[in-house]
DNA sequence: TAATTGTGATGCGTTTTTTGCATCACATAG
DNA sequence: CTATGTGATGCAAAAAACGCATCACAATTA
């Protein structure tokens, strides 16, 4: 990097303690190595030098000088990590950060679909928690977030909403399966398998288990949504998940054989969460991106 | 600042979204701007800019480097402006930060002592609680720090310590006043005046209360060493102090006719609490400061 | 005390880099 | 198809950086 030259010939000086010492391991003359530092000098106002019979020496001013060059050279290699790592990305792709919510059946039909038109565009798709897929956002490693509930970053930009209910998840054979609809009273002590603490569906139901005062007997905890409806058919137990995240049947057809029964929640309990499309605040996303979060909206 | 000629000029070229008419912002030519650009994406090793008919735009990595140039450029004038507070500073000069234990006694002897030796070396002395002196280190605020309990940084090298058996005081006519040690169980329910809780000594003292499950009065906090001192003689209330921060006759010849006396706590109930002098670890300090560091070990 | 060694600073001619002009190739709008 | 605007490039001029020789100063050595 031609632009940090003379930034790291300062920082060698200081090292060495001597420019003559550190021009001959630079490759370079005394007298060159010596202008840089006066003009660098110059332009600071001060010296950062002390200069001494035996050689030169950093003053306060110059160890504040070198530890700012330091962090910026370490920063600036970390760009350029990040930005070698990018090499990889191809004009017309797509970088997602969604929650497990979304990978089941809303992402692979919408992208599916998106495909089918424009099969030329590419996709990368990362699992991730709320507060991760924010961090990509603002690392840039992704373009897209899809986050339900709770939006912690200023730094984020919704572009769309969908108003998600909560339903309740059990067994056919459950007792409560032939409610029409749930209230939490019903559900008072039931053994119960729900999302880990970081997402935003167990956060909203939370809001909702206090305010009621319910409390559920929460037999497992786990983050896996395959893991949280499949255990239904093992043991008489109530879930919680929402629309997007079920398959379509599930509530469009709910007289089915499945195995599986959805009921939603009511209202009045637990309001319904917000899932955010959105990318990072102020940033001009790449046309791809742009192109297939018109087409989701 | 010569060096970041490039980056600003690359700063300008994403805002303006077109070489040529950044260029003339720049009051350059759209040629020598091309190449600058050109220089920098070759040397990244992938384009920072995608060619459109229009103009310019960024890519991602683009994006990533210009927002590495922004916080960059404002990190630079943040220590730009810390330098040029600098200024003032004249040689032969030593900044300390310390907590208030040392200010009262230890440090007016020691800087008088050795002024009397070497009159031209001037000195700034700052009170500062044991978080925020440590924080002055790594900001190169200060050159030295007496820390009293506990060092919190990895940056904090200690060059030497002190020993202080932790000290109770009170009025002559205390009842505790007769007793030639005191221990932790005498003090029951004692109305007491304490220093804050983000002093070493308060923190010290804890400890002990806790181990030896004794609950003191505690009526008045305070972080003013003057104040706690002072008190005594205006209610019979005790307090803790160390050593350092007492006048050295208290004692050395406590049969004195002082209103106030120290008694030693007992180091089974509360154990001696290390006094730190140090610097910021790695840091060569100026020689004056050097000089006094050797002087006080 | 005097000579020697090692340091950073500076004048001057040379080399390298940067800049500006003219021009090309290309895309878009009219 | 033309006109206008864009970024890229060859070439010569201008500017900056460089290297050599040398100076001035301080510390060390003889």
């Amino acid at each position: 990097m031609r632009f940090m030259t003379s930034l790291r010939f300062i920082d060698a000086v200081a090292r060495e303690k001597s420019i003559r010492k550190a021009a001959e391991k630079l490759a370079i003359t005394s007298t060159a190595l010596n202008r840089r530092i006066l003009q660098i000098e110059d332009e600071i106002g001060q010296p950062l030098f002390e200069r001494l019979a035996s050689g030169v020496r950093l003053n306060t001013a110059g160890e504040l000088f070198v530890q700012h060059i330091r962090t910026q050279t370490a920063e600036l290699a970390r760009v350029q990590s990040q930005i070698a790592d990018l090499s990889g990305i191809r004009r017309g792709h797509v970088r997602i950060a969604s929650g497990a919510d979304t990978m089941r059946y809303f992402l692979p039909e919408t992208v599916a679909r998106y495909r089918g038109e424009h099969p030329a565009v590419t996709f990368d798709l990362v699992r991730q928690s709320g507060d991760a897929a924010e961090q990509a956002l603002r690392t840039l490693e992704a373009d897209l977030a899809l986050i339900f509930e709770p939006i912690k970053s200023a730094d984020f930009q919704t572009m769309a909403t969908a108003r998600q209910q909560l339903y309740c998840m059990m067994s056919a054979n459950h007792p409560l399966a032939k409610k029409p609809m749930i209230r939490l009273r019903d559900c008072v002590g039931q053994p119960a398998i729900l999302p880990r603490a970081d997402a935003g569906l167990r956060q909203l139901l939370n809001v909702g288990l206090i305010r009621r005062s319910v409390e559920l007997g929460t037999v497992i905890e786990s983050n896996s949504q395959e893991f949280l409806q499949n255990y239904l058919t093992h043991e008489m137990v109530i879930s919680f998940q929402i629309p997007i995240a079920m398959p379509s049947d599930l509530i469009t057809a709910p007289l089915n054989t499945s195995a599986i029964v959805a009921k939603p929640v009511d209202l009045a309990d637990v309001p319904a969460g917000i899932l955010h499309i959105g990318q990072l605040k102020g940033r001009v996303l790449p046309v791809a991106a742009a192109k297939f979060l018109d087409s989701i909206i």
